[in-house]
DNA sequence: GATATAATTCAATCATGGTTGAAGTATATT
DNA sequence: AATATACTTCAACCATGATTGAATTATATC
């Protein structure tokens, strides 16, 4: 675990990311990418999608930097997208930090009613 | 790793959770749970926050069981919230399996330029 | 250059949900 | 019951971004 706690401007490098992968459209263009479809019409077919939202959204992906974008080689009119691994990877190990459970610290006592701990105690040994 | 194939269904629930955490004030928001603040007011003041609009949020977040409500014993107008062990550590772990790269697959050949494979190795070898 | 195919971009419309200000509820003290 | 404090809910407004339909671009063949 390398991060105990996340500056602001950590968090919300995080939302960005979080941001654009929420969508549910975008989340099943990741998936089929993963499982190995991917030009525009393969991912339309698959997805029941329109080409040109199929391409909006790769479009935002590809610019968060999870995606890549390739011509075939032989015919340039298809685009192949493939994941990015590294990025892949920098958001796994982002997410898995952040909700790590061993980061979770006890209430802060800046608040709350006006007693006391040893009060408190003293008044829930009462209560009970 | 548990899942090689996600599910439409799985990947909308999915989806949900990942809306529920990308707004970047709800971010903001479990972050300092996780670090040990917990009321309404002690939230406010550390993210500058009315408390209306930190209502609304948590509210959010209790809804998608990633947190959860307390009232004081001694005084029930502080409410307390904490982070749901098992949800988050559910959400860790989905979210680790979505983007384990050992799911990634070979581009499926159901698509493309109409030639053979290795008709397209030999156009390649001429081409270089 | 004309035509075709695959994909992308543009911009208007629409859906979603955050924010704001007001009102309401829950809990406490006198 | 009146008053105070902490918090929640409501609903209108506003911001954001997805979707749609049209247009454009990129690449290919003849």
């Amino acid at each position: 675990m390398d991060k105990l706690i996340f500056t602001n401007d950590q968090l919300a490098d995080f939302a960005r990311w979080l941001k654009v992968i929420c969508e549910p459209n975008r989340l099943l263009l990741l998936e089929k990418i993963i499982d190995g479809v991917q030009c525009n019409c393969e991912l339309g077919d698959a997805l029941e999608m329109a080409p040109n939202l199929i391409s909006h959204h790769l479009s935002v992906l590809r610019e968060a930097g999870l995606i890549e974008a390739e011509r075939d080689p032989v015919d340039g009119r298809w685009v192949y997208y493939s994941i990015n691994l590294k990025a892949m990877e920098d958001l796994r190990s982002l997410f898995g930090d952040f909700f790590d459970t061993r980061r979770i610290q006890p209430r802060r006592l800046t608040c709350g009613p006006q007693v006391t701990e040893e009060q408190r105690l003293s008044l829930l040994r009462m209560t009970k």
